[in-house]
DNA sequence: ACAATAATTTAGGCATCACTAAATTTATAA
DNA sequence: TTATAAATTTAGTGATGCCTAAATTATTGT
C-alpha cells in the first residue's frame, strides 16, 4: 500500500469535517472556516482539492457542504485517535489537567509515529475514553459506541451520568470541573425553564443546586439512568 | 520580548549549523545540505535569509560558510534541548531503545511547548546527558561542559571511559551497543594501526578485543583516565 | 415574487521552501 | 600558471496553503 502523506493542514481539515458531520449533516464552508481559524474562501479551495485528489477524501458539491469519503473518514479517525490518546497520556503521564491538553495534543497529533501511538496506548491499557469522556477510536479505527445524549435533552426529574464534555476552552472546562460536572458524575435534573433552556441540576456530592445556561448544557453529554 | 515564530525548517537549519560549527569552523553549504537532506542551492537561499532577517540568526559571507549569531545560537540550543530531552524521555518513559529515538525526536522537537519541556525535564530530574551521552542544554540554554575527546585521539595503552556516541544511524548504534560501547563503559586501547587508524580495544566486561575502523572511532568520544 | 442579506465561490496574490539548470567562484594539480 | 574539478551561487519554477476583493448563489422577510 502506498504511504501517502497528508499535510498537517489536510489532517486538520479532515478532523474538523469529521467532528462537524458526526450529526449526519454535511459541514458548511463557514462552520469549517470558523473552526479551522481560516477564511471561508480558503476552505473552498482546500475542500475542492480534497475532493479531487485520488482517492478522494471528501465529497463536495458547491453550496451544499462537505462530507468525508470512507478513505477520508479513516484518515480522520487516525488523527482523532492520535489527539485523544495524546490528551489521555498528557493527563496520565505528565500530570496535565484536562483543560491544559488540547493545544498540546493539536500540535503533537500530526507528528507522532504509529509506534509512538502504540506505545502510549499500551502504557495506558488501551483506553476507550479521553479525559473529557470522548471515545477514542481503536487501533483499527473503529469509534467505540457512545450512547450519551445532550444534557439539554433530559427532562426535569430524570437522573443521569455525565459521559462526555464536548469542549476545549480552558476556562469553560475549569468552570465545569468546579461544578463537579466531569465524566462519571451523577446528576439529577431539578427544573428546566421552557424558554431559555436554563437548567437546574442536582450534582452528586454537592450541597447546592447548579444552574446552567444552554452554552454549557449543549456541551455536556449524559447517559440517562 | 517579541514571540517570534521560527519555522520547522529554520529550526532544523539552526540545529545543524550549531552541530557543524561546534568545532569552531564555519559550516559549509555542502555539508549543511547533506545533513539537511536538501540541495546546496536551497541552503544558499535559506542561509541568505537567516542572515538578513532582524535580528540576524547567522553570519554569512559568500563562499565562506555560515556561523550562528548569539541570537541564532540561543535558538539552536532551544531546539537541541528539546531534541535531547525528548530522546531521553522516549527511552526512560516509553521504553524506546537508543537507536529508535532520533527520528521521533526530530519531529517532536518542533512542536512541544515550553510547558511540556519543563514537565519532562522535571519528571526525569533535570538530566544533563541524553541516551547517547550528548550534553543537554539547561533550561537557561547553557550547554554543560563536556571534556571528552574523540576515540581516535587516544594512544595505545591508554584507558578511558566512553562519554558520548555521536551517531544517529540505528544500525550503527545497535552495532556499538553489541560491542558494549555505550556511555559509561571503560575501555583500553591495545593497539592503533598508524596508517588506516584501525584500533584494537579492550572493552570492560568483554573477553575478546574489539577492532574498530575510523568510521566508528570518529563517532565515539571518551574521557581519558 | 423580489429586494436585502447571508453564504459561498472565483480570481488574483503572497510567503515559504523546496527544486533544476546554468553561471560563477574557489581549489587542485599538472 | 593554467586547465580541470569541485563547491557555491544565481535565476527561474513549482507546490502548498493562506489571504483579500469581487462576483455569484442561496435564503429570508415582506
Amino acid at each position: 500500500m502506498l504511504k501517502k502523506h497528508l499535510t498537517d493542514s489536510i489532517q486538520d481539515y479532515l478532523k474538523h469535517i469529521y467532528e462537524l458531520t458526526e450529526n449526519g449533516e454535511p459541514a458548511s464552508t463557514n462552520d469549517l472556516a470558523a473552526r479551522l481559524g481560516v477564511k471561508p474562501a480558503s476552505v473552498t479551495g482546500m475542500v475542492q482539492k480534497l475532493a479531487s485528489i485520488e482517492p478522494a477524501l471528501v465529497v463536495y458539491h458547491k453550496h451544499q457542504g462537505v462530507t468525508l469519503t470512507h478513505v477520508g473518514e479513516q484518515d480522520a479517525l487516525e488523527v482523532v485517535r492520535h489527539h485523544r490518546l495524546l490528551e489521555s497520556w498528557l493527563v496520565k503521564s505528565l500530570g496535565y489537567r484536562w483543560d491544559e491538553v488540547h493545544e498540546e495534543a493539536c500540535r503533537l497529533e500530526h507528528v507522532i509515529s504509529e509506534d509512538f501511538e502504540a506505545r502510549i496506548a499500551a502504557a495506558m491499557g488501551y483506553p476507550l475514553r479521553d479525559p473529557h469522556g470522548e471515545p477514542i477510536p481503536t487501533a483499527d479505527l473503529v469509534m467505540p459506541a457512545d450512547e450519551s445524549v445532550p444534557l439539554t435533552s433530559i427532562k426535569a426529574g430524570q437522573e443521569a451520568v455525565v459521559r462526555r464534555v464536548h469542549a476545549q476552552d480552558a476556562s469553560l472546562l475549569r468552570h465545569l470541573e468546579g461544578l463537579g460536572l466531569i465524566p462519571g458524575t451523577q446528576i439529577k435534573a431539578l427544573e428546566v425553564s421552557p424558554y431559555d433552556q436554563v437548567m437546574h441540576l442536582q450534582v452528586k456530592r454537592r450541597r447546592e443546586a447548579v444552574v446552567l445556561g444552554s452554552a454549557v448544557t449543549n456541551r455536556v453529554f449524559v447517559e440517562i439512568l
